[in-house]
DNA sequence: CATAAAAGATACTGCTTAGTATTTTTACAA
DNA sequence: TTGTAAAAATACTAAGCAGTATCTTTTATG
């Protein structure tokens, strides 16, 4: 990897983190360059603005992660409910990436640029579609293989869970601790093993 | 109500709907005093700092709505799971002070003011405490009407549920339309079904 | 080694921000 | 009616903001 690459997934590296810990809006560019020790030359050297630097932190650091972290773990070829109960187990109380006192990136970012930035959205919305995608595949494929009943709705249950998902982050944020996620992961683990 | 109450009521108000729409950060002060009408000798009279302010919202404007919205209505003595839906319901597709395209006030404060803000924190924690403390009781008293299992785990039961609806918000919000709304309807309905 | 382009450094601009100091107006009780 | 405190208006400050113009250094290539 070329230097001025490096100096790129660096800077987009720790401008994440600290928009993940104090939001988008509040993360100004004085404070990147600070924490990165990278010039305002350098900085608008690799990005023409602030947005495009936002965008590029969507793309080329949530979106691998959310393929390794999010995706991946689906296509195991494990017992599908159990896949999916494994992969909110490893989110919740495994993954290091993803911080109880922060919840989610890509909530947070939905939130908070949503609606005001279509840019945003946009790419928000692929990321957010690629998961529905693979989770919908993934209960679709424990109907076909009668480990799930052919009644269920696959997308409605994708949407269900997903939402419950986001929402508990969202809640172990405001208390600050894993505590919260213990119930709700029993209680998800009750309501997929009613889909059987 | 005296003049200067109506003042400090009206900033809360309008400032709220500024909040909700472009969030507490990106809502500058100025933003506030334009919009309401106001100089901002007379904002800084009824509010020390832009936090008194943001604070008051939530005791003065948010707290009495979700008392209204969030908890009288599971108090008419209907079944609990029906209470529970119709709420949920009326939530998300009737409530006129909620907007689809701006998600959950709530979760949005959380978001955005969780954790580097304590005194938010504080404040909006009891605001989900309350929540949780009534729809746990509505579950317990579905269990002694014989209406819910009595394995059923009440406040399991209500994380799972309430992380579902924070999350449907803000998924509601990237989509911006209350369509994905009905498909997590209908799952809700079978979800609260599996309790009896 | 020369040179041109890539990469980075520095100093600045114009604007917005939360908050303050000071003055003026309004409401109401004596 | 008048005195006084509540309420509101005005003009300001210092700091922070995204972004730019210009200059210097580094790197790759002939």
């Amino acid at each position: 990897m070329k230097k001025a690459e490096a100096t790129r997934l660096m800077i987009l590296q720790k401008a994440f983190e600290l928009i993940y810990v104090n939001g988008y809006q509040t993360t100004s560019i004085d404070h990147i360059i600070a924490t990165t020790q990278v010039t305002k030359g350098a900085f608008y050297y690799h990005f023409k603005t602030k947005d495009e630097m936002g965008l590029a932190i969507i793309n080329d650091i949530l979106k691998p992660n959310l393929t390794s972290s999010f995706i991946e773990p689906l296509q195991k070829g494990l017992d599908p409910l159990d896949a999916i109960y494994n992969l909110m187990h490893h989110l919740l109380m495994e993954n290091e990436f993803l911080k109880v006192e922060y919840g989610c990136p890509v909530a947070n970012f939905t939130q908070e640029m949503t609606p005001w930035n279509a840019e945003f959205s946009k790419v928000l919305d692929e990321l957010t579609q690629q998961w529905t995608q693979v989770l919908t595949a993934t209960i679709e494929k424990g109907k076909e293989n009668g480990s799930i009943r052919k009644d269920v709705n696959a997308k409605q249950v994708t949407l269900f869970v997903m939402s419950g998902y986001w929402g508990i982050r969202n809640y172990g944020k405001l208390e600050n601790s894993k505590k919260v996620y213990m119930p709700y992961l029993k209680e998800l683990r009750r309501y997929l093993d009613s889909l059987k």
